[in-house]
DNA sequence: GCAAATTAATGATTTATTCAAG
DNA sequence: CTTGAATAAATCATTAATTTGC
């Protein structure tokens, strides 16, 4: 009857947003990569940033984040009471090899240990033995190493970009690169997933190609970065000791010159870990949680690749702890807790994607029924 | 150091918002009046008639209703488990008098009983002895009863006007009345806080005069109106035997013709009650609180003023009783408490506002720190 | 009276649930 | 059945009341 409903109810009948599959891959990219609360003025570039594959608006973003966190802690929730369950009925359920990568999540609620996660926990242990990864099809050729960075002038790394540390100067000292972490997070996480210019620096081959099929978008700590589809020489990109570890906990095979021998594949996520430190993981008898790896990652903070002591529990990748009930006092242990938590962010997380794709289709941001709480 | 977080700290400090006593009044107006969660655009319009007194932002309007849905609803259940508890303990508890009409907030919320709060209460009495009022400068001239609505092309009115019921009806008997309310309230709180035409037609002497230093605007139950500054005449607009009391408890002086002698002043809170209801309140030798007025309201829903039953804490009025002492289970005693508790605004409260006022403070929004669930 | 110390209120966030489109 | 959207419940954190000791 009144007309202004009219005009509402005639509206393109807004129906919800469909992230296209792309979209959908840079967000768990940025929630994996330890940001699984993205701040408003993050949620509007992580939105710029999707709009490249489809319309999208803030809401939609806001939703995704908040949907994603209480799916994964509710999943995580059911694991655990699972486990639990399973315990308590006898022993030998299953869980046999590898008990996947996820579950470590939520340690946070009531917890006054909480810091005690992460500890060796997990069961299943993955480490050496290689190419125990999913499926891992060999790509093209390629082999090289010099890529170009930032110029491009893409939306895609104006996150990148938009860094705060200006300043550079190539491989830091482990220290000061610490250092230069603590303060950062001082600052009241200043720097999310945005880019270390000394990041740049150290890769001074790292440079945005021309969009082609050989390309592939890399998120190294969030960090959106082309590498090339086929083998990447790790040594001449993160120095000697590293290796690639798939997030399922499988090594990336690399030849004897520290090259990759397959290329990385669109929408899985790695790990660039110092094989030296990777270990054996162990199950914990006391923890929920599985799938915990011991390892010292890689930080590329502000230079080269830093070595960071502490461990990390990989199976929590997809879903972080959420620092909510953490006792706040933990600190003593010098875990290197999830970026969210009140830490100092540090392992090396890759998330590869092709960015190959659809150009911007600058449609209109479909906002939801209401988007109410956004706006 | 960084530019950008230099500007941010040198901001007003921007702490969270602290709203205006105005501006809770509007708020609690437009809650009272069963708009208890506003759609996007509705709360945009509520800020920029906030914004009239001081910075504010759609989120802070956002939070704020959500806020008080919350409490509304917590505030009821306790008192359901109270009641509850108080059946079984025993019996001859208290509610005796006349229920007063408040309490059913909400109305589509589970609540079955939530209608019976409220009977009579309180202590301390006023009255009759007129003119008790603080100050009270007598005001220009004026004298006149007949006012524009609609017209004006004000953001204030906007929503006044905006209302679903076109009908019109006069002066509708008092059940009439009622069922209409309570069949609003059914089909999911449709009108808000919009003009009821009834009431329109109940002072057809009501309209937006142009803005200029002799109009005020009222909130009559949420309601806001606009009314000449200076003598009133009350007969004309609300009935005989009325009267406005002032929110100390002091009468308003009338003239044998019933008009006001006096302007309604700016910021202050008026009662319009029937005369012959009004009772010398007592003091309350257990309850803190004095100044309690046993009263019974007049109800202008949706035509003629209602009678309305109920005690009121007059004194809580300019300052709500900062429940802090109340023992919060209070409930027993049949107050009439703050429009703050949960119920369905019923009696009449007027609230005296001018909108020659400080012209838009235009100040920042105000963003809580974050803002995030807004945007 | 005043100012630190407490306590209640309440603005802002986050988490848990629920609803419904696809 | 999955998952985007929306809302309610629970929490956190800051503000203003109130209390207390001088």
């Amino acid at each position: 009857m009144d007309p202004e409903q009219q005009a509402a109810a005639a509206e393109p009948v807004r129906s919800r947003w469909t992230p296209k599959p792309e979209q959908i891959l840079i967000l768990e990219s940025i929630f994996n990569s330890g940001m699984v609360n993205p701040p408003k003025d993050e949620t509007v570039r992580i939105r710029k940033l999707l709009e490249r594959f489809g319309a999208v608006g803030d809401a939609n973003v806001f939703y995704w984040f908040q949907n994603r966190r209480s799916r994964s802690r509710r999943r995580q929730r059911q694991l655990q009471a699972q486990a639990a369950a399973a315990v308590a009925a006898g022993s030998s359920s299953s869980s046999s090899g590898s008990s996947g990568g996820h579950g470590g999540l939520a340690p946070g609620h009531a917890g006054s240990s909480s810091v005690g996660m992460f500890a060796h926990g997990g069961a299943a242990a993955y480490g050496g033995s290689p190419s125990s990864c999913a499926s891992w099809p060999p790509s093209s050729a390629g082999m090289m190493g010099d890529l170009d960075c930032g110029g491009g002038g893409d939306d895609l790394f104006a996150i990148s970009r938009q860094m705060g540390y200006a300043d550079g100067g190539g491989s830091g000292s482990s220290a000061t690169a610490a250092a230069a972490v603590s303060q950062q997070h001082q600052q009241q996480q200043q720097l999310y997933y945005s880019c270390q210019p000394g990041e740049r620096q150290a890769m001074p081959c790292m440079h945005v190609l021309p969009r082609n099929g050989s390309i592939l978008t890399v998120f190294i700590n969030g960090v959106a970065t082309e590498v090339p589809r086929g083998p990447i020489d790790l040594r001449s990109m993160f120095g000697q000791d590293v290796v690639l570890v798939h997030s399922t906990g499988g090594l990336l095979p690399v030849n004897e010159y520290g090259v990759l021998m397959q290329s990385l594949q669109m929408g899985e996520s790695y790990f660039l870990v110092a094989a030296s430190w990777c270990h054996r993981a162990r199950s914990d008898m006391e923890q929920k949680t599985t799938s915990v790896m011991e390892i010292e990652a890689m930080e590329i903070q502000a230079g080269m690749p830093q070595a960071v002591g502490g461990t990390m529990d990989v199976g929590a990748l997809t879903a972080p702890p959420t620092k909510r009930s953490t006792p706040r006092v933990s600190a003593a242990t010098n875990y290197l807790t999830w970026p969210h938590s009140d830490r100092t962010c540090s392992f090396c997380f890759c998330f590869c994607l092709d960015l190959l794709l659809p150009p911007p289709p600058a449609a209109s941001p479909i906002s939801g029924r209401r988007a109410e709480a956004y706006y």
